[in-house]
DNA sequence: ATGAGTGGCTACTCAAGAGTAGGCTCCCGC
DNA sequence: GCGGGAGCCTACTCTTGAGTAGCCACTCAT
């Protein structure tokens, strides 16, 4: 049985201070499991693409916690370690994908805003790129808006800088033609953004019942009736709160 | 009031009747570990409830995953094994806690549409739900919006009943008084809770530049303004819908 | 061929943490 | 006093999964 080198086995006495015990119960050497297919050797970059892909896919249908290093190897045809010459660990591996959402999702907003100088536009644009980035195959949103890792603050604050860009970039148009300042035009514009991402969100579930085209315009007028109803800073000005009881 | 008893120190094995504290740290071989001060025993239910409030502590602080049973033990200044003769696992003490979260938060939400006839005041007051359901000082609304166990079905389940409580609630004022169908007054719905959910958490966090009633009154007003866009059913026919092309 | 560099693999270590076994101590009814 | 049950405790077991050590195989320039 034992061919030739049985010496490769234990490195040396690998035993660290506190074990009183046994060294290592019976580890007869040799061919221990049999080599297995050769697998598909790739070039470095196309090796890491893959693996990012199959690291979202994993994320996305189970979750951080429930996903295990091995379940994306497997997913990618690997074995866990090349996972490791390519990520220092799945923490980072993890923001890789969580990184490229937010850069995502904060682009087409952006992008949406600065398309026309038309507010209603605006808004149309702005809705149809939340319903965008939640309609996307990859499912990537699911990493932005239900990720179950924001206990770890590396990702909480991704999602809080998605979050905030988001929401300033729709509030500074909100502030550029109102009287508003700029706190009453951050929370407006929340309002209006969680508008888009819970619609979004909800369209995207129930898929089917409503085409697209017609969710994303029914929500937009919803939100272009709602901020278009403040006076524009040209109008005359003081803003119009609604019955200021308070 | 513990005037008396000083022998309940030590379980008995190592020396005892020694006087008031003080004795000596004397870590004789047949007591292994010191014998610690003895808990206060406390009933059945009333302990229960100090359990849910310690747990509910600990997640809202670190999420399900980073909360351990020996943290939430100790929170409640008890040990492990206490904990699970009230409640079976982890899980069912976090879905304890979730579900009444979910239940607070629908019940306010009917309450508050339930509160008037008036459909603008429908929606102040609940847009006052949600601000005081996030404003709430133990932070329920952590398992509810921001958990970090939705891979797991049985919380999935409760989040997702929650949301569409929330939205079938106001969906069904909607399409009591205008023309729209089921889905698409789902569907306003749903961006009408989603501004309540976002705004008011991000009231939240921003918490002290503007005062809650105000900011419960401009988003009201922006929510109000939009949905009071769309044309009664008695005002006449047709749903006004935007540029409707499609 | 040959040896080195690159890509890959199997099989481990090690820590954390859920859940458990078994025993002590108090109090209450007898 | 004296069972016995209720309430707690300490100190385990056992699983899971991240990260690692060390070896093997293919390819290509010399």
């Amino acid at each position: 049985m034992a061919v030739s080198d049985d010496a490769a086995m234990t490195p040396m006495a690998s035993q660290s201070g506190s074990g009183p015990s046994v060294a290592s119960p019976d580890p007869t050497p040799s061919a221990p499991t049999p080599p297995a297919a050769p697998r598909e050797r790739l070039g470095r970059e196309e090796r890491r693409r893959q693996l990012l892909d199959a690291a979202r896919e994993v994320f996305v249908a189970s979750g951080y916690h429930a996903a295990a290093m091995d379940d994306i190897a497997a997913k990618a045809g690997i074995s866990k370690p090349v996972l490791y010459q390519h990520f220092p660990g799945k923490l980072e591996l993890y923001l890789a994908l969580l990184d490229s959402g937010v850069e995502q999702l904060i682009a087409a907003v952006r992008e949406a805003l600065a398309s026309t100088t038309d507010n209603e536009e605006r808004v149309v644009a702005t809705m149809a790129a939340y319903f965008t980035f939640m309609a996307d195959p990859d499912s990537t949103f699911r990493l932005v808006f239900e990720s179950d890792l924001t206990a770890e603050p590396a990702v909480r604050e991704r999602v809080d800088r998605m979050t905030h860009e988001c929401t300033v970039a729709v509030a500074s148009v909100i502030a550029d033609d109102t009287d508003f300042d700029h706190e009453p035009a951050m929370l407006l514009a929340a309002g209006l953004t969680g508008a888009a991402q819970v619609a979004a969100r909800w369209w995207l579930t129930k898929d089917g019942d409503i085409p697209r085209a017609t969710a994303e315009r029914l929500v937009a007028s919803l939100a272009w009736r709602g901020i278009s109803g403040f006076p524009r800073s040209d109008d005359g000005d003081g803003v119009d709160y609604p019955d200021a009881a308070g």
